[in-house]
DNA sequence: ATCACGGTTTGCA
DNA sequence: CTAACGTGCAAACCGTGAT
């Protein structure tokens, strides 16, 4: 699914590559969504099922059967409704609180199978298997996707290879075919029989080659892996970039791209959201600017950094274009960097009201965290004022500490409204099953049902 | 000619 | 029934002014 994209790498790796030769795993829940919701429904095994993006927008997860339907990837909800239904395809609006929490518990299993461990997105995780190389690695693979079943109820792939680039290529073919039962280790392949297999793989499969670098390379007369891995390095550096280059040297072999155990602080940290109908009014508006601010500064504080700046924006419907479009951006610049949420809200909302007209029917709004720099290590100045910094610290950690414990939005400015009649659509979401004591009851009146707690036959 | 910057666009997942 | 196309991030790019 989703992830971080390479980060930038000492230049002498990309002439000499890697001298040791590791192993990485990739591990990738398979359909994850999908499979969260499936563990606490198991009626909907074997059944076609797919789960909707925020705002019920369009298709984010797919499972197998769904697949099977010809249901895209990214289809807009409100086109595929009618033929999903059709089809007695069921649906999900995305819980969010839910994938994050079955996540973390994936993560937690797949970190006691090495003590290397990149989460690389909310769904997959790279393990470096370096010193693991006299283990038989498949069968170890093998093991992995069986703990992690019988431990959170979630399926996953897993790709063995010396390079990064090539562990996903390996995770896809472990998905791909049947005969690999879920792990596939390239180490296990002559580089004869590893060509062959890149050969039949699309160069649109490969990590970091989106919709447009594939359109280019098309042109070019690269269309596989293996186009890809035997083409001039120096010629694919010219006409796209180091980062391009870097996957040529991965795909030959050559470890560019390290593990990133710790995962580096953010540069600017984004909160927007659709709206689930058309706002017209400053209120609205406000509302929903200071909640996302809100949550921005808690991912701010949670990384230990401040902000120096907040930018803000709004827009209208831009899949509408017979009605008035309109969309501005104003960056409000902090008398010193701050991760305070009052401080924050209040520049995004002198923020909101300079991009603010009247008479548009606003679709969405975001707000931008820039300048991030680290907490301790920030200049100092002499007009700082120690007293008011450590109660302004005091109610920031309060607020973060109840609403991870409570939930999040359990005590939050007033600013961010209580009627919220702005937010996003989502009413095909599931309970949280496992965030939240108030869908207890839900959860237990015959609802989804929990495997484990649950001993009623399934009707047919 | 080169650099640093800030804002915008592009691309990826 | 309404109406209806996501989000987060960083690299690359580009124009500007300073040196």
């Amino acid at each position: 699914m989703l992830g971080r994209r390479h980060v930038l790498h000492p230049q002498a790796r990309l002439e000499r590559g890697s001298t040791r030769m590791q192993p990485f795993a990739l591990v990738d829940c398979n359909n994850f969504y999908v499979s969260c919701e499936r563990v606490f429904n198991p009626r909907l095994e074997g059944k076609p099922v797919v789960v909707l993006s925020n705002n019920d927008g369009c298709i984010v997860a797919r499972s197998n059967e769904a697949k099977a339907l010809g249901i895209r990837m990214a289809a807009p909800w409100y086109q595929a409704e009618k033929e999903a239904r059709r089809q007695g395809i069921a649906c999900f609006s995305s819980n969010y609180a839910l994938y994050a929490d079955m996540s973390a518990r994936v993560m937690t299993v797949l970190g006691q199978f090495s003590p290397h461990q990149e989460i690389y997105s909310i769904d997959e995780c790279y393990l470096g298997f370096a010193g693991f190389e006299s283990r038989d690695l498949v069968a170890y693979g093998q093991e992995i996707r069986h703990r992690v079943k019988q431990w959170t109820g979630i399926p996953v792939g897993i790709g063995i290879a010396s390079t990064k680039t090539l562990a996903k290529l390996a995770n896809h073919t472990a998905k791909k075919q049947e005969r690999f039962a879920g792990v596939c280790d390239f180490g296990r392949f002559s580089s004869r029989d590893l060509d062959a297999l890149l050969e039949g793989i699309a160069v649109i499969e490969v990590w970091g080659v989106g919709r447009k670098t594939h359109l280019r390379l098309q042109k070019m007369g690269i269309h596989t892996a293996l186009d890809l891995k035997r083409s001039d390095r120096r010629q694919i550096r010219a006409q796209f970039s180091v980062m391009l280059e870097r996957t040529v040297a991965e795909l030959n072999g050559l470890s560019c791209i390290d593990l990133e155990e710790a995962d580096p602080a953010k540069q600017q940290i984004i909160s927007s959201r659709s709206f689930g109908r058309p706002v017209c009014c400053l209120q609205d508006l406000s509302e929903a600017v200071s909640s996302y601010t809100l949550r921005a500064a808690e991912k701010l504080r949670a990384q230990g950094s401040v902000a120096s700046s907040i930018g803000v924006y709004i827009l209208t419907n831009p899949f509408k274009p017979e009605t008035p479009q309109y969309q501005k951006t104003f960056v409000v610049p902090l008398a010193k960097p701050g991760d305070d949420a009052r401080v924050l809200v209040q520049a995004a909302l002198k923020g909101l009201g300079h991009v603010y007209r009247e008479g548009f029917q606003y679709k969405k709004a975001g707000i931008v965290l820039m300048g991030l720099e680290r907490k301790s290590t920030r200049p100092r100045t002499l007009f700082d004022d120690p007293v008011s910094e450590a109660r302004s610290t005091r109610l920031m950690h309060l607020m973060d500490t109840i609403n991870a414990r409570m939930g999040q939005g359990t005590l939050t400015l007033a600013a961010s409204g209580t009627h919220k009649t702005w937010r996003m659509r989502r009413g095909r979401k599931s309970p949280d099953y496992t965030t939240c004591w108030e869908e207890l009851p839900r959860v237990l009146a015959g609802g989804p049902r929990h495997p484990l707690f649950d001993t009623r036959k399934d009707s047919p």
